[in-house]
DNA sequence: ATGATGATTAACT
DNA sequence: GTTAATCATCATG
């Protein structure tokens, strides 16, 4: 049910790819939270928008560990972003959790979030941070068990199977580097396929 | 020690 | 479409 770490030791484009329609779970002191991730960005190796690009700081530190650990840094000075590090140990890839579509706890995700509307709870990276209850003590740490990991199924949610949707690759958001890689990964929402 | 800069968001016009 | 908010990090001196 949780993805196992070996989910994450595998090439980054392919894990931002596979983690699309899987459940983001977060079992917090306050409550549970769950989404589906339906977008994701890949930052690999001689990727210069990549924060590891130039080589192992403090803050990417967690980016050169195991697999299947989080990344969790500030950004803009008031904003967090979740990254899960991916490929071999060593070699400082991650993916970047830009999106959820909320499941569960919603009511929690509307308090943290100070936001009833349901497209403004998840949909961005910092939005989905704080609405799932994500801080910065959870950076650099296991996503493969409780509190806080991904999974195929939570109780009555299911991720969606791999051959049931379609998605677009393009440009990643908000960086001035890079911007030549489609490492940007999104669900084609249903009902809105390009084809038809 | 200092200064420029973001893997963003929300509130404007 | 534009812009303010806000600060740890990193490169430079």
């Amino acid at each position: 049910m949780i993805l196992p770490p070996d989910f994450y030791a595998l090439p980054t484009e392919l894990v931002a790819q596979e983690l699309l329609g899987k459940l983001l779970v977060h079992e917090s002191p306050e409550g549970i939270t769950v989404g589906r991730i339906i977008e994701t960005e890949a930052y690999v190796s001689n990727d210069p928008a990549n924060h590891a690009y130039r080589g192992q700081t403090q803050r990417n530190a967690p980016m050169f560990g195991p697999a299947g650990r989080s990344y969790i840094y500030l950004i803009y000075g008031m904003h967090y972003c979740f990254n899960i590090v991916t490929a071999p140990q060593g070699v400082g890839e991650a993916v970047l959790i830009r999106a959820l579509e909320p499941l569960e706890g919603i009511p929690l995700m509307q308090l943290r979030r100070n936001k009833v509307n349901l497209s403004e709870l998840t949909s961005g990276p910092a939005k989905l941070v704080q609405a799932m209850g994500v801080t910065l003590s959870q950076n650099n740490k296991d996503v493969t068990s409780p509190p806080l990991y991904v999974a195929d199924q939570y109780r009555s949610h299911c991720a969606l199977e791999k051959n049931s949707f379609s998605f677009i690759a393009g440009p990643r958001v908000g960086i001035r580097v890079g911007t030549d890689l489609n490492l940007r990964y999104l669900i084609v929402p249903e009902g809105r396929s390009p084809l038809a």
